[in-house]
DNA sequence: TCAAAATTTAGAATTATTCTAAATTGAGAT
DNA sequence: ATCTCAATTTAGAATAATTCTAAATTTTGA
């Protein structure tokens, strides 16, 4: 298995390459973190895996990073009405959110699940739809 | 004119206390303003109305009046994520969203407008559902 | 008119994020 | 290996939106 972790390094690293941006120590750890390991986290998520796994990083190095892999598309910054803190993205197929307002935890719905029709191309010209549903989990029948 | 505008000044003091909001003179500009003359404004947008139309207004007025408000179920706070900063909407009505994004604007859109159906029901029980269109206004055909 | 309660205020505190300028690290030429 | 320049990282200051605090002011009702 540390074959296995060792190739996803690795993996991560070309990607990283790949998108033009220079995979200090730091950064791989940022970004495998955001990448693999983590589920819509917050710049404060990333803060605690980190100091957990890399002596000291600082705020404004975890903060670049982020930003630095959202601007060359690895993932997506998002703010949501219940928390003032963005959330970090990885997946960057068009999908909306749904949110468990029990546990706060977000999911992905794919919009294949989501039928929308809006009739508004008189008053409007949309290019983009961001949907956020709430509620809680379903509870299976027994 | 004059009798209009203190017939509304009126009936909003009755509003605020039928909620249960005791009328101070701060509170009743504010009010007055929120429910009548601003178009989703944020909390500096209510300031900025304020330092015209009222000797001096603390930030901590304004925000507890429009807490307040809110608790009372006269207007409602919601966040966007193209702005760090709150609106508050005087529209109680379920309804969702368009933002221009030229110009920030916002515009209510009547859910009628919009047929939606997610098919989640085996995972997710919603509850409400939070649409933001995004997108610039319709030019007319001329 | 006076005490008690409510309201308002200035300014400090908080949270998420960005900025700044100095220190450290790294890469390529020698 | 070594030196230099550029890139990166860092601590801590700055910013913006909002909340909190404790003192000052206003209001209410005996």
């Amino acid at each position: 298995m540390k074959r296995f972790h060792d190739k996803k390094i690795k993996q991560i690293e070309a990607l990283m390459r790949q998108s033009g941006i220079r995979p200090t120590a730091q950064r791989l750890a940022i970004c495998r973190f955001v990448l693999c390991e983590a589920d819509h986290p917050t710049a404060d998520d990333v803060m605690a895996h980190m100091e957990k796994v890399f002596p000291i990083v600082s705020t404004a190095t975890v903060y670049n990073t982020l930003k630095m892999m959202v601007a060359h598309g690895l993932i997506r910054a998002i703010k949501f009405p219940h928390s003032d803190a963005a959330i970090y993205d990885q997946n960057l197929h068009h999908h909306y959110h749904f949110l468990d307002e029990q546990t706060g935890r977000l999911y992905d719905v794919d919009p294949k699940q989501v039928q929308l029709e809006p009739s508004l191309e008189n008053q409007f010209h949309i290019t983009d739809v961001d949907i956020l549903f709430r509620g809680r989990l379903q509870t299976p029948p027994n």
